[in-house]
DNA sequence: CGCGTTGGCTAATGGGCGTAGCTTTATGGC
DNA sequence: GCCATAAAGCTACGCCCATTAGCCAACGCG
């Protein structure tokens, strides 16, 4: 009986196979059965590589984040402000269109108080923190650069999320509808550092 | 053997119990099995009142994205311009908190193709519709109301799906950065509005 | 060469969805 | 009041998946 000469490293290559390989759903639809059969090999011969199912999950999720980041970063570097601010949105969304199946595993948030996902937590805080460096070029006051760092991050995965999702139809104008978001974050962040700051938020009244 | 007395719409009572039990996670891990246990009844019973998993979850997925749809409609009567934007902001938000595993329901895009997602398919048009509708107030160009409605959709969607995912640590401020955002929005849309249009896209050379 | 480690295997358990077919309950017409 | 029939349960089963246990063969180092 020939050995398939599998290794941890192999197994989780496979598994992003499995996942890039079904779509949007190709991460939810991640199974060890899956891997096995790409293998050539019986299902629980899996365990000698991988502990869990949910060990498999938590590392592709784990790489996809990595990427992410990366992407982000690379595009960003050398830019300041604006342009960087749209390379970031750009490659993030340009990730998200590659690797639907990855952006997906991106999604699940790592469990605060689980110590197994503390790579994953700090690789999170990771790709925050890009975010973060790129507006720290708009020269916000301290206390608003969180605020900014929410409203970026929220409308580009939101935009991203609702693309894949098919949530947009008459596919053919999302690239400008992004365009205008990514302008309409500039603007606010831009708005946000101004000592004036027209967009002072009254915060009695406003939420509930 | 004594009777249940269930029907279709008791079942699918019941699994909105179970998905609002759940947490954000409640609707992903909804299970005929749980369904069955709340309803004292064996799994196989629930055949004689509901077609299959995947049509309960269309049902329970229908009955959310309606919900949002109402309580954004009902917060927005009487209101228009920044008003009803921060009205309808709020309502969506405020709903995902009370119901965080019935918003995540909502999440999952109908199938453009399948017939039996004809329904959810029409729900969701409404729900963006009740987005249209507030945004008509700002006076926008014809051409450029999809891309204020995406922006909004993708702003407010990904604001409470990172929160919901546990994505923002430093739980204090958040309705503060929430109200950052809706003021961003707030303002990109006007702008958007304004004839001499300083958010003009450049589509060239923005993307990609 | 020998032997331990390692990477496969099969078998079996448990849980979930879904189907088939049986039985009992409720109901409504006579 | 009786009985036929439809509706609402049930058990038994098949299939797919994850996971555990225990076995055996291959590889690699001495």
């Amino acid at each position: 009986m020939p050995r398939a000469g599998l290794s941890h490293d192999a197994v989780v290559r496979l598994a992003l196979e499995v996942v890039d390989e079904g779509g949007v759903r190709g991460y939810a639809d991640l199974t060890l059965a899956k891997v096995a059969a790409k293998a050539g090999v019986a299902a629980p011969s899996l365990y000698k590589h991988v502990g869990s199912l949910a060990d498999l999950r938590r590392e592709v999720a784990l790489i996809a984040v990595r990427e992410v980041t990366a992407a982000a970063t690379s595009a960003t570097v050398g830019r300041a402000g604006p342009d960087a601010l749209h390379a970031l949105g750009s490659a993030w969304r340009s990730y998200a269109h590659a690797h639907p199946g990855r952006y997906a595993a991106t999604q699940i948030g790592p469990d605060p108080d689980d110590p197994a996902d503390a790579e994953p937590r700090a690789a999170a805080a990771e790709s925050v923190r890009v975010v973060g460096a790129v507006l720290q070029g708009f020269g916000l006051p301290d206390d608003r650069l969180i605020d900014a760092i929410r409203a970026v991050r929220a409308g580009v995965h939101g935009f991203v999320t609702l693309e894949l999702g098919g949530g947009f139809r008459m596919r053919e104008d999302v690239d400008q509808s992004f365009g205008v978001l990514l302008d309409m974050l500039v603007a606010g962040v831009t708005t946000l550092a101004t000592p004036s700051a027209p967009l002072d938020h009254d915060t009695a009244g406003s939420l509930r």
